[in-house]
DNA sequence: CTTTCCCGCCATACA
DNA sequence: TGTATGGCGGGAAAG
């Protein structure tokens, strides 16, 4: 029903944050080891660029690990607290603590000697092949998200500001086209960590200024459980990828890998995704559900099911049913009494099949 | 207006 | 070469 009512998209629903969320839903699981970008980006209906984004901060966390070209694996929830301790250690070790961050106050403590946090220790004598290769990594989201907590995890600050972290992990370059970027960066990550409840958003005392607060690895849990009840009801359509987004996304990824083939290939989109979902013990009280959401097309590997071929296959629906029904109810009183009806819909019917 | 941040172009890395 | 990965920033929604 929504789906003509056009403006139903919001930004929310596309962001980050809920992203991860379906994403922990689905793999979050005691049986699931693998997991495959193509099959992510498929099953979560995006793109697979956004599955890069997700996996990447997720894995600085330790949540999943790469495991290959295409394939990530699922490391729980339980390994989380080692990978933070980690980081805090890391972090301790390097100039972390001390940078400009923000008190219980809203002080904002200016930079300090932050300078020589070189490497002068591990200068050279690293990677042979590539000298550049230090650089790339430095900008990596994985990396900025790891120093993210670790500037939670080693200032004692409890609260921090997106401004503030920028400045902070900005190599001291100050440059304000660099800042948006990263600032730009930040809040994905939040949105990320946020999602699953790593660290709240929340606002400095006295300003307005909206900051994080780092909450512990344990409040993590329960949202990603199997989730059956909730995510059902609103199962009503995906609703994203709507419009217009369509022409534009042209993700060649053949792949198909090799172990599983089996895939149903991006285009999730529409109505096409969500039925069978996964085999969960969902079904308490979905099978009210599942009856409405049948009259569509299969639709299947077409890409463009618009609506002049819903037409058709609606036509052609009903032509069916008509033809089925009059050879069943041949009762002369009830055609009598059905007469006009069918008259109106022949009528109808051939000025529409006319157009 | 400013803040938030999604989208997807396209540079790199890799096979 | 083709594919996989993921910086990066435009610009539009949200506030």
């Amino acid at each position: 029903m929504e789906s003509l009512g056009r403006h139903s998209y919001s930004r929310k629903e596309k962001s980050l944050g809920v992203l991860v969320s379906n994403f922990l839903k689905l793999y979050n699981r005691d049986d699931v080891d693998l997991i495959g970008l193509d099959d992510a980006a498929g099953r979560l209906g995006v793109e697979r660029r956004r599955i890069y984004d997700v996996v990447n901060i997720l894995e600085s966390i330790g949540l999943v690990a790469r495991r290959g070209k295409n394939q990530y694996s699922w490391k729980g929830f339980g390994e989380v607290p080692r990978a933070l301790s980690e980081l805090k250690e890391q972090g301790m070790q390097e100039r972390f603590g001390i940078v400009p961050c923000v008190t219980n106050s809203e002080m904002v403590l200016y930079d300090e000697a932050r300078e020589e946090s070189l490497k002068l220790t591990s200068d050279d004598q690293e990677n042979s092949p590539s000298p550049r290769l230090d650089s790339k990594k430095e900008k990596s989201l994985w990396n900025l998200a790891q120093n993210f907590v670790k500037l939670f995890l080693c200032s004692g600050a409890d609260l921090i500001t997106l401004d503030g972290a920028t400045k902070a992990l900005l190599n001291e370059s100050q440059d304000p086209l660099n800042m948006r970027t990263k600032v730009r960066r930040l809040y994905d990550i939040a949105n990320v960590f946020s999602s699953m409840n790593l660290i709240e958003k929340t606002h400095i005392p006295q300003s307005r200024k909206p900051a994080y607060r780092w909450l512990g690895s344990e409040a993590i849990s329960e949202d990603q459980f199997v989730a059956a009840p909730a995510s059902l009801c609103d199962r009503n359509e995906p609703k994203k990828r709507v419009f217009g987004t369509e022409i534009t996304n042209f993700n060649a990824k053949r792949s198909k890998t090799d172990c599983s083939s089996k895939d149903s290939k991006h285009y999730g989109n529409e109505n096409t995704c969500n039925e069978n979902e996964q085999q969960q013990q969902c079904d308490s009280k979905s099978a009210v559900k599942r009856l409405v959401s049948s009259p569509l097309a299969p639709a299947g590997t077409s890409k463009k099911n618009n609506t002049g071929n819903n037409h058709s296959q609606r036509l052609q629906d009903l032509e069916n049913i008509s033809s089925t029904h009059k050879l069943q109810y041949c009762n002369q009183e009830l055609f009598g009494l059905l007469g006009h009806y069918t008259e109106t819909w022949r009528s109808w019917h051939a000025e529409f099949g006319r157009k």
